[in-house]
RNA sequence: AGAGAGGUGGCAGAGUGGUCGAAUGCGACGGUUUCGAAAACCGUUAUACCGGCAACGGUAUCGGGGGUUCGAAUCCCCCCUUCUCUACCA
């Protein structure tokens, strides 16, 4: 959510930005905000002062009580009645006020960060380094959707039979595969500094509003409707939802945690060539990274991000870019995305298999996630987070890149992990 | 899931309708003292919004929401949550 303060001070900045997003009714939003936000400090000024002065009486009648003064308590019990009519219709109009301010807010995504470049989809992204070398694979190579029936271990069917389509069934050595590879990935972030954690993948509503799924793409995540709660579309919720209604003491930051969580996502339509096999489904496994950061430092932490990913897919041996995504094309609440694809060779395509953001303040106003800059006010954080990284895309670059007659031959640093170096 | 008891500031813990944003203690921070430190003493010690250039003033917040009242931490209702016992389970 952006900051008022920053629509009142820098509404032209602010015009600008939605417009680079591809945000169509930014001007009206904006006018629309700032008209009620006028509307919004002259409600609570004016219920303050009322509110004020009946206090005051207040205490007066309670003195006039003791010393038994009834007929001056009455008196001012009837200025007391009008001060109330008056507060209760201010506070009731605030209310709504503060509502429909609320709401317009919710819908302004993020504003890109200087460096996005102008565009309005996928092909407007900016490729800004790629890396490795994309395998020569020979005439029988086949796509991973093949690859894991030819092994068996990964059953669509059997997944369809117990849940749905897009809940697929790792079996045997593919079991194994996710394992280790979430181990790894884990392992790695470790190392880098990330701190551990298990958290829920059952989230609430309020955890919804603070990351920004909710309101608006409710339909995108499972709910239960008993409960009222949230399956996790990625970790980043939980994740970040940690630091929810938090004033983090500064020698705690940089906060970097990491966690691997199933993830889910309902997916509404979209399906077709480009989703077969393990492209993309409702359940799947990720590790994430998130790092919650002072505003100076937050982009050097996302290029640290960027880098941790990197040195996975280097380790990894699969071939990758990385995009920088233009407006049009960015999520809803980031300043800066990249996106790293790794080149799936059967399929002649790029896979995403992660994306890194910085959100800035947006998701730190929502989650009212502050810390005191030099003893003197509260301050919003930044936070940001990454994949590191998604598995099934992973899953189908290794099975593809890698299957020879032999087997599939699995890269040197998931051997002991795997506890087995190849596939078939 | 059933029964009972709770939820107060960073922590502990008073406060059952009136001057309570809230006693007291601990912790933290600043100061006095000291060669330095400890101890002692003095002071400060929440968040948000509104007004103001500022100093400062106002309003709200005692788990969350609603209600009663001139006035609510205190009374009533709903929800969340913690503990104890029972039930169930991993």
């Amino acid at each position: 959510m952006l900051q008022l303060s920053v629509l009142r001070d820098q509404t032209d900045l602010v015009l600008a930005g939605l417009a680079k997003k591809r945000y169509a009714t930014g001007p009206a939003d904006v006018a629309a905000i700032l008209d009620l936000d006028q509307r919004r400090r002259q409600l609570q000024t004016s219920h303050d002062s009322a509110q004020a002065e009946a206090n005051k009486l207040a205490q007066q009648i309670g003195g006039l009580m003791k010393s038994g003064d009834k007929a001056g308590a009455e008196t001012l019990k009837a200025r007391t009645a009008e001060l109330k009519q008056h507060t209760q219709s201010a506070a009731a109009e605030l209310a709504q006020v503060e509502k429909e301010q609320q709401q317009l807010l919710y819908k302004l995504p993020n504003l890109p960060h200087a460096s996005v470049p102008e565009g309005r989809a996928a092909a407007d992204n900016e490729i800004v380094r790629e890396h490795g070398t994309k395998p020569e694979l020979g005439p029988d190579a086949v796509p991973h959707w093949d690859l894991i029936k030819k092994y068996d271990i990964i059953d669509f069917e059997l997944g369809v039979k117990i849940t749905g389509a897009g809940f697929p069934v790792y079996k045997g050595q593919g079991a194994r595969l996710q394992r280790a590879l979430i181990n790894f990935f884990l392992d790695e972030a470790r190392n880098a500094g990330y701190t551990e954690m298990q958290p829920p993948i059952l989230v609430n509503e309020a955890s919804g509003y603070g990351t920004g799924q909710l309101p608006d793409k409710e339909g995108q995540m499972y709910h239960d409707a008993k409960d009222d709660l949230y399956l996790i579309p990625t970790a980043e919720v939980p994740l970040t939802n940690i630091y929810r209604d938090e004033i983090i003491p500064v020698e705690k930051l940089p906060v970097r945690i990491t966690g691997h969580t199933p993830c889910f996502r309902r997916e509404a339509g979209s399906w077709g060539a480009d989703v077969r096999g393990l492209n993309r489904l409702h359940q799947f496994d990720k590790v994430e990274i998130v790092q919650i950061t002072e505003p100076e430092h937050s982009y050097a932490a996302l290029d640290t991000m960027v880098a941790h990913i990197e040195g996975l897919l280097q380790k990894l041996d699969l071939p990758y870019r990385v995009l920088r995504l233009c407006g049009g094309d960015m999520g809803f609440t980031s300043a800066l995305t990249y996106d790293l694809e790794v080149w799936s060779a059967a399929q002649g395509r790029w896979l995403e298999v992660s994306s890194a953001s910085n959100f800035e303040t947006y998701q730190a106003n929502r989650l009212k996630c502050r810390y005191r800059a030099d003893g003197g006010k509260t301050q919003l954080l930044h936070t940001l987070n990454g994949s590191a990284l998604a598995l099934p895309r992973i899953v189908a670059a290794l099975l593809e890149n890698n299957q020879t007659p032999e087997g599939i031959k699995l890269p040197a640093v998931l051997h002991s992990y795997c506890g087995f170096e190849k596939i078939g």
